[in-house]
DNA sequence: GCAACCGTACTATTGCTATAATACAGTTAT
DNA sequence: ATAACTGTATTATAGCAATAGTACGGTTGC
């Protein structure tokens, strides 16, 4: 079953849309397999303390957008291929990239420089654990 | 005057927030200098097509964080020191990095893999001038 | 069968963002 | 001084995210 504990809604970003992008995330990550059970509304609901309406908002568009399936009575299923979750995975890593590097040229760095950066601070990341 | 024609209000995020750091950035990438004057809320207001209240909602925020100083009559003017300066390229670099690598781990990345992201999107950019 | 879960649906309300339309006072250039 | 700008302030409205509470029907396990 696919841990939400470590999703923190610290965005300004509606909450249902921050679901729907940890759910994602783990998908390309491995954090759930395809088959694995979602946790309930009811249950994600209380575990995070968002209404469960927002959680039934995040849930409609993972269905509609096809990773998971539900059944009135028993729950929902993580559904996906390795052709989609490859294909998610690109499409995610390219629009964080491109969001970032964005905004590092607005503020003048060069590669070099991002480069720098990246490392400080993947590493300095690595420390807090 | 500073220009604010490649801002793009394309986020979901407040559009007085976007402004305020479209401001930010401008200030650490050297778009714009302390002393140069600001475009007039009215003006501002047209070019982006955006409600003079929202152009205010912004400006009062620079200006209680200290970027802009205001006088009825004339117009706003930019101000800040170089350690300010730097103070925020460093804020602004270590937040949007942190949250990029919080974001790429999450995918399972090494850091040689995001050091290769990182290259192959930058020269992608590079290309569409 | 029946209790305890599940997904689904609906209405009402609150808060914030953004819009709209004015109004008033200070500054500047002519 | 006066017209044309500036910042500042106010009230009203609309839309959306999120909350709150309730209800109905399907599935599962005892």
């Amino acid at each position: 079953m696919l841990d939400f504990t470590d999703l923190k809604l610290t965005d300004r970003s509606p909450i249902y849309l921050q679901l729907v992008r940890y759910v994602k995330t783990a998908i390309v990550g491995g954090a759930v397999k395809s088959g694995e059970e979602m946790p309930s509304r009811r249950l994600l609901s209380s575990l995070l303390r968002v209404n469960p309406n927002t959680i039934q908002k995040a849930y409609r568009m993972m269905e509609e957008e096809g990773f998971i399936v539900s059944h009135a009575g028993s729950g929902s299923i993580v559904t996906f291929t390795d052709e989609t979750a490859a294909e998610l995975r690109r499409q995610l890593l390219l629009e964080d990239t491109r969001e970032y590097l964005a905004s590092l040229k607005a503020m003048g760095l060069t590669l070099g420089q991002a480069e720098d950066l990246l490392r400080e601070v993947w590493s300095e990341e690595k420390e807090e654990l």
